[in-house]
Order: C-alpha cells, then structure tokens, then sequence
DNA sequence: AGTTATTTACGAGAAAAATCGTAGTTAATT
DNA sequence: AATTAACTACGATTTTTCTCGTAAATAACT
C-alpha cells in the first residue's frame, strides 16, 4: 500500500469536510471559489479520485451526491506533520515548535494551554 | 515575481548545504545516494535549476563547482512552515505546537527550552 | 600525446497533481 | 411533453516536479 496522504487540493477539501460535516460538490466549490479562481468540474474531479481513494465516501442524494470525510482529521495532520517535520526541521520536533511559537502571536490562553501540556510531558515521562 | 519556495528534493540539497557549507554535486550526490536510488546527473539538474532560481551560488574550482546556499536556512523554513500551518492546521500555530509535542518524545531539557520561550513570551505581550 | 575519468549542459521523458471541457443523465420548470 | 438547469462521469490537457540519457568539455592518468 502506497497511502500516500492527501495532496493540498485534497486537503482544501477535507478541512471543509472536517468542519462543517458532509457537503455537495456545490456547497464545496462555492466555498473554494471564494478565495481561488476554479471551475467547478475541477472540484467536482477531486472529489472523485478522493472517493477512488478512499478519503471520502458518499451518499446519494437526488440528482447528486452528498460527500463526508472519511480519514480522520487528527491521524490525517500527523501524518503530513510528519513528513513536514522530516523533510523541513530535519524530525526534530523541537526546533518547529521554538519556531512556530517565535513567528505567531499566541494568545494568554494558548501559552496557558501549552504549558498545561508540557508539565504533563515533565511529568509522564520516565 | 511568483518566488515559490523549495520543492521536496531542493529542500533535501538545501540541508545538506546548510549543514556542511559548500559541497560539489558529487558530495550532494554521495549523500543522498545513501538513502535513496538516484543517478549522478539528477543531483546534478535539480543544483543547476536551484542555482537558476538563486537558491544556490556557486563558484568553479577546476573543472567543477563547488555551491553553497544562497538563501538563510530560517527564513526558508518561515516559508514552507507558514505553507504548511495554512493548509494543514487552519495557520492555527498552537494547534500545530499541541500535536507536535504531543506525538513526538521531547527531552526534559528541550521541554525546559520550551518552558523558557513561553514565559518570555507571556511577559514581552502586552 | 592519447586514453580514461569526471563533470557540465541541456533536452527530453516520466510521474504526480491540478485543471478543464464535453457528453450524457437526471431532475426541475414552464 | 418539451425545455432548461444542475449534476455526474470521464477523458484529456496543462502544470509542476522529478528523473534520466547523451554529447561535449575539461582534467587526470599512463
């Protein structure tokens, strides 16, 4: 088995799919063309190689079909993290985690959050 | 000017660049060889592309050349970590701090590092 | 000097991903 | 029932990335 992960289109997709539940090719399309110049057979041609693929299934519905996600969000983003963190910080998780937090603004809350985290980590650790 | 960022395999010479300085093909070649089946002159394109994009200078030295990168390993890495936080996470840099630590094992000395940024960070906020 | 090695330049092909157009089907509308 | 509109299927093209082979140049070796 190849499996290998979602392209970016794919993953446009997928992230609408995560969030707003099960959608048409319309309601995908409509979305996409917000921010991008598309025509909406490309979407409509994504959204079957990733049913052939078997990141989403569906649902007839009338005259067209209604499609869900069926890879889950959280193991789908590890995977390409992964591979991210390989090919871009050499695996060392560390190193993109001092980075992402130095660029982006971090609310109170997050920080709070993050170091909830890593007292568990202090702590669960042998 | 469309200055998209490096591709996988660009990305795999830019390393190797900026863990070693200055190499010839041959060098970038050996290395890579070992991890993967590829041929001579493929490294030898995907340098002279990289040097065609400006990611690469290079100077002769007898009858080759010898490169070094041309542009700062950090502000690559802003790039495609930026690339990627969009696509993948939604740009939420928390969200992708909280899974990377979480699935990767991060030493007491690193989580101490992290610790460290975070207050720095809870105190330069205003 | 002549042969062998190594390197470059560069075109071309293969592979992967993204895009679009056409034809046909099904439903809705008049 | 006929026309219009929305949707699907699917091939084909384009774009991007990766890969390789060939020919020529340059240096090293005998």
């Amino acid at each position: 088995m190849a499996n290998t992960p979602p392209t970016a289109s794919e993953l446009a997709v997928l992230n609408l799919l995560w969030d707003r539940g099960s959608l048409t090719v319309r309601a995908v399309y409509d979305e996409l063309a917000k921010d991008k110049d598309i025509v909406y057979t490309t979407v409509l041609k994504t959204m079957q190689v990733m049913y052939e693929r078997g990141f989403v299934s569906r649902e007839r519905v009338g005259r067209g079909h209604i499609y869900s996600a069926s890879i889950e969000r959280e193991s789908t983003q590890d995977k390409l993290l992964d591979g991210f963190l390989g090919k871009t910080f050499g695996g060392s998780a560390q190193r993109l985690v001092m980075r992402a937090l130095g660029n982006y603004r971090t609310s109170k809350d997050e920080l709070q959050e993050l170091k909830a985290l890593i007292e568990r980590l202090e702590n669960e650790e042998q």
